[in-house]
DNA sequence: TAGCACATGTAATATGTTACATGATTGA
DNA sequence: TCAATCATGTAACATATTACATGTGCTA
């Protein structure tokens, strides 16, 4: 159901046709909060339509139509963000990804968390530059979807970055204590001393 | 797919039943990374087998079979994690409601934002409870599962408070622009007099 | 007048959800 | 012996993915 919220919420900011609402998923939607495929977004307008939740308010050149949220379309978004569920699904490959790294053993995964950590920093810097300019132009909207996804980039992904930059310490500080020997396959065939793991503090 | 590697990754390091993977789940990716429900495991399980990636070594009490993840398994799971995609799919709920919280209206989003501050707050201090327990007995396998979900929470959720808050603050910024009065609807309904937005590019 | 961006759709398949079904073992 | 937890499954339905289909309008 949530794509159905999704295209109400971004109804009840503005009308827009199917062509307009699937780029506004790719700026605003599809990175942190929900992915939607253009095909999905056109059947899913067209039951919001039969449904009565939103309207055709024009019609355009090649065929394009323009949607517009209705009175109970706006009235059933609002009911929808106002009882929040307690806990709700994630779904997200990337992260994914992170957690099992581990799979790869010690080295690999190191190496792939430094990679991680080097394109988010590029991907921060981009973000900045990209802030820096609409800020001039935006500041008069601050819950608009490009300021709230924008800022939620700068505050999510160094969080990610330093979380990677932690696991790979933690690696490394293993790997001392086992007693610093190259590792090919990381965990369940090698030496698998657990002597000496005593201190060191994460001082969380 | 993902679910599939998901299970791969899990039984990479233990061997499990379906039981047994269903509350690895809910422990260490249900929340951030990966949701599955119970029988969408079992299923996944039955094709794993059937696709020779993962296979029964034990039987148990009630019926119980305890799966270990075949060389073919691994393999699979390996190249998987070898070669990252640039962009994954990510479907978060929760966002979603941040980020269409704007549809409230001003004092709404505000209040809601604000509730949503302050659970998170909560939330950061159980964690920290959590991880404080679980580092001295624990802190041998920097990338098990549960070391890397809570440390993941710790650097996740302080970012989403911290966006949030920032979001309110913005928030009341404009309104003091405004003249600083009360607003019932914010947006759509209200003053509408568009004679002060500047020029408001989209942004990407 | 070719190529690109605009613009919407259908069909087959895969994945995920909801609701239900079944029964064994353990411990109070 | 009763309730809780362990343990696995099926079926109907909803949602999402992949691949394809079709054509328009603009502009270089």
């Amino acid at each position: 159901m949530s794509l159905r919220y999704a295209l109400l919420g971004l109804l009840e900011d503005e009308a827009a046709s199917g062509y307009e609402l699937t780029k506004r998923f790719e700026q605003a939607l599809n990175r942190y909060a929900w992915h939607a495929q253009q095909n999905q977004i056109y059947q899913e307008l067209n039951r919001l339509a039969d449904d009565g939740l939103i309207e055709v308010v024009a019609q355009g050149p090649r065929g394009r139509k323009t949607y517009a949220i209705t009175e109970r379309g706006s009235a059933e978004l609002r009911a929808w963000l106002r009882n929040t569920p307690e806990s709700a699904t994630v779904r997200n490959e990337f992260m994914l990804r992170l957690f099992l790294l581990f799979a790869l053993g010690r080295d690999e995964a190191r190496e792939q968390l430094a990679a991680y950590v080097e394109s988010t920093e590029r991907r921060i810097a981009e973000l900045r530059v990209l802030v820096d300019q609409m800020d001039d132009s935006k500041r008069d909207d601050p819950l608009a979807y490009g300021t709230l996804a924008a800022q939620f980039g700068l505050h999510f992904l160094p969080a990610v970055r330093d979380w990677a930059a932690d696991a790979m310490e933690r690696i490394d500080r293993q790997e001392d204590e086992d007693g610093g020997h190259g590792e090919d396959d990381g965990r369940a065939d090698s030496g698998d001393g657990d002597t000496e793991k005593g201190g060191a503090g994460t001082g969380g």
